[in-house]
Parts: C-alpha cells; sequence; structure tokens
DNA sequence: TCTGGGGTCCTCTGTCGA
DNA sequence: TCTGTCGACAGAGGACCC
C-alpha cells in the first residue's frame, strides 16, 4: 500500500504538565503559567483551571478574576526546552522522519509503515515512561487531517481518520477549527453566512471568490474539504530573528525608548553572535497605545550581527518614526539570516 | 476584557532597471 | 529619445501559529 500516513503528536496542557513533574503536589488543582505585570498574558492552563474559563492567551489579570484559587507560576522557558528535547528524543527514537513544531508538537512521516497505529501507541507509551508526561495523538492520511485529529478528544486522545472521515466528523464544527483559518477570517466567513466547515466546503466557490480572492477562497475550501499535501520536513529554516517588550506603562519619552531599544539590540545581537549568524535587513516594530502596530525596515548591502552594526540603523528608524503616540511595545529584528564564520579580529564575516 | 513573545507567510504597493 | 511593460526586490501591514 501507497497511501500516505502521517501522525500528530500533540503534548497535553505541556507547561503545566512539566511543572507538575517537579511540583507533584499541585496536581488536581488549577495550575495557571502566565508572565507577571499588568499586560501579562496565560501561557497554558490545566485541565483543572479550564474549567473555570481560563484559556491561553487570555489576559492575566483576567485568569485572576475567573480562578482567584489558581496557583500561578512563572513561565521557566529553559525548563520546558529541556523537557521538550527528553520527548522529541523519544520520538526520534521511533521514528525517522519528524517535523519538531514548537516545543511541544510534532509530525511524524508513517508512509510504509506495516502498523501505524501500533507505532505510534509505543511511541506514546515510551514518552509516558521515559518523561512522565502525557500526549494526544492524531493519524491521518495528511498533516492537516492528522492535527485536527490530534486536538479532537484531547487530553490523551487517540484518532485515526481518513480525509472523508474528516469531513464527516467535523461538518459542523466551526470553521476556525482548522489551521490557518483564524479569528479574523472565521468572522468574515460568518459575515458571509458560513458558520461551519460543512458550509464553507460546499460553498460556491465564485462567491467566496468575490469575497476573498480566488487563491485564498480555494485555499479556503481545500483546508474545509481537508485537502493537504504538504510534506514532513525535517528542516525549519529560521530566517529571522528578533527581541521585543511591551511595557508596563506606555512611554511617550523619545530618550527612554532609544535606550530600550538599545537593551534589545544588545540582547538580539548576542544570540546572533553565539549562533554565527547575520542578517541583511533590520527592522523595528513598534505597537501604539491604540494597538495599532508599525514596522519600519532597512536593507544593507551586507549581512550585520552587532550591536554597533544594527544599533544605528535601528535607532535612526525608531527617530524617523517618532512617537506620534504613546508606545506600549518596541521591537527589533534582523532578517535575511545567512550562516557566518569568525574573521581574524573576532567579526563575524559571511561564509562563502 | 483589553490583548505576550517569537516566529512564518501572504498580499499589496512602490521603485528600479532591462 | 521617449514610453510602456515586466520582473525582481524591498517595505509595510496583517493574519496566523505555538
Amino acid at each position: 500500500m501507497d497511501a500516505r500516513c502521517v501522525a500528530h503528536l500533540d503534548m497535553d496542557a505541556f507547561y503545566v504538565s512539566v511543572e507538575l513533574r517537579r511540583r507533584p503536589e499541585l496536581r488536581g488543582r488549577p495550575v495557571i503559567v502566565a508572565g507577571t505585570g499588568p499586560r501579562a498574558v496565560v501561557t497554558t492552563a490545566s485541565y483543572e483551571a479550564r474549567r473555570f474559563g481560563v484559556g491561553s492567551a487570555m489576559p492575566a489579570v483576567r485568569a485572576r478574576r475567573l480562578c482567584p484559587d489558581g496557583v500561578f507560576l512563572v513561565p521557566d522557558f529553559a525548563y520546558y526546552r529541556e523537557a521538550s528535547r527528553e520527548v522529541m528524543a523519544v520520538v526520534r527514537s521511533h521514528v525517522e522522519s519528524i517535523e519538531v513544531v514548537g516545543l511541544d508538537e510534532v509530525y511524524l512521516e508513517l508512509s510504509g509503515l506495516a502498523v501505524p497505529d501500533a507505532t505510534m501507541r509505543a511511541v506514546r507509551e515510551a514518552i509516558e515512561e521515559r518523561t512522565g508526561l502525557t500526549c494526544s495523538v492524531g493519524i491521518g492520511p495528511s498533516k492537516l487531517v492528522a492535527k485536527v485529529a490530534s486536538d479532537a478528544e484531547k487530553p490523551r486522545g487517540f484518532v485515526v481518520l481518513t480525509r472523508a472521515q474528516a469531513c464527516t466528523r467535523f461538518a459542523g464544527a466551526p470553521c476556525g477549527l482548522v489551521p490557518g483559518i483564524g479569528p479574523k477570517t472565521a468572522e468574515r466567513l460568518r459575515a458571509a453566512g458560513i458558520d461551519t466547515l460543512g458550509k464553507l466546503a460546499s460553498a460556491d466557490p465564485a462567491e467566496l471568490a468575490a469575497r476573498f480572492g480566488r487563491r485564498f477562497a480555494a485555499e479556503l475550501q481545500r483546508r474545509a474539504r481537508f485537502e493537504d499535501d504538504a510534506p514532513v520536513s525535517e528542516q525549519r529554516k529560521v530566517i529571522s530573528e528578533s527581541r521585543e517588550l511591551t511595557f508596563d506603562h506606555d512611554i511617550v519619552e523619545l530618550t527612554t525608548l532609544e535606550r530600550i531599544l538599545g537593551d534589545l539590540v544588545n540582547r538580539l545581537c548576542v544570540a546572533l553572535t553565539d549562533q554565527r549568524r547575520a542578517g541583511r535587513t533590520i527592522g523595528i516594530k513598534i505597537r501604539l497605545d491604540d494597538f495599532s502596530t508599525h514596522t519600519r525596515a532597512r536593507t544593507l548591502a551586507e549581512p550585520v550581527s552587532t550591536a554597533d552594526r544594527v544599533g544605528p540603523v535601528a535607532l535612526d528608524l525608531l527617530r524617523r518614526f517618532g512617537t506620534p503616540r504613546p508606545v506600549r511595545l518596541l521591537g527589533v529584528r534582523v532578517a535575511g539570516l545567512e550562516p557566518a564564520r569568525a574573521g581574524a579580529e573576532g567579526q563575524l564575516i559571511l561564509a562563502l
């Protein structure tokens, strides 16, 4: 049989579960991993906390109101990265071709395996045995079907679906269920009277194209029909890196912003230099108090990675933009990254 | 209710040289 | 010499994802 078979493995409430591993006394309690500060958001909530209506990306202030007895933990990403490495090592020991997506998700190419679901049950058991963490698994003919299947019965789900079964099972689900249809697109679809995947799949292509453009309309229908042939690709090339900061309180003074930008540039350039990478495009990002986001960028003749090269460009972009309104977020980015090698005086020179 | 941080990708628009 | 076209590229904004 040469039919394609892909699995998606998704760790259950990953950050919370990792925290519970070292703080087992919190098991069974509503645990919420969220940043500190007045503008922090929730990173992950335990299933007990979700029963209070707490969810990811929710302002931490609101989570505290919904769940006043919740245990709030500050994220420890270094610890989560280490746990993620453990999980991915187990996955790799079972399946050769995998695509890691973030810290807690991975696609596995299972085509050609005699008993893919038995393989995935073995992977799941091995992860739980070696790390104490649980996950949900979806299996299907594509990444899209596998992904939606893994989300369908969390936690500890194990769902195997054909494309036709996915179409039937999720026909009544909201359009936002499939990846690629976010809140904005879902709202535009609702405004067009399309509130389920079934309706989207059978919508008139011409009417859809009139609203969304031909290419995007076709892509939306492909997703609603669970048509997907994206490969499981081992290598994800990083093409940009950035550092940004949301302030506890909006900032008006340009000199204060310049100082913060300098700090962000330093942090970013230390990372780039450590990784021996450099990029030609320097950009800044500014979010104003009305939540409008603005970017400014400049592309240089040569890749750069050091603060003395990135800093002046970023500062100039900031000064030219000015501060038309109070600023709530400032960021800096270097894009078009390429490998670089160390030169004679410790400077980074583009590798050939 | 008031929206993080760090990314990718897409679309539209303007510019520039062939 | 002037004009129109086209492709490549850069810049900006937005949507989306984990």
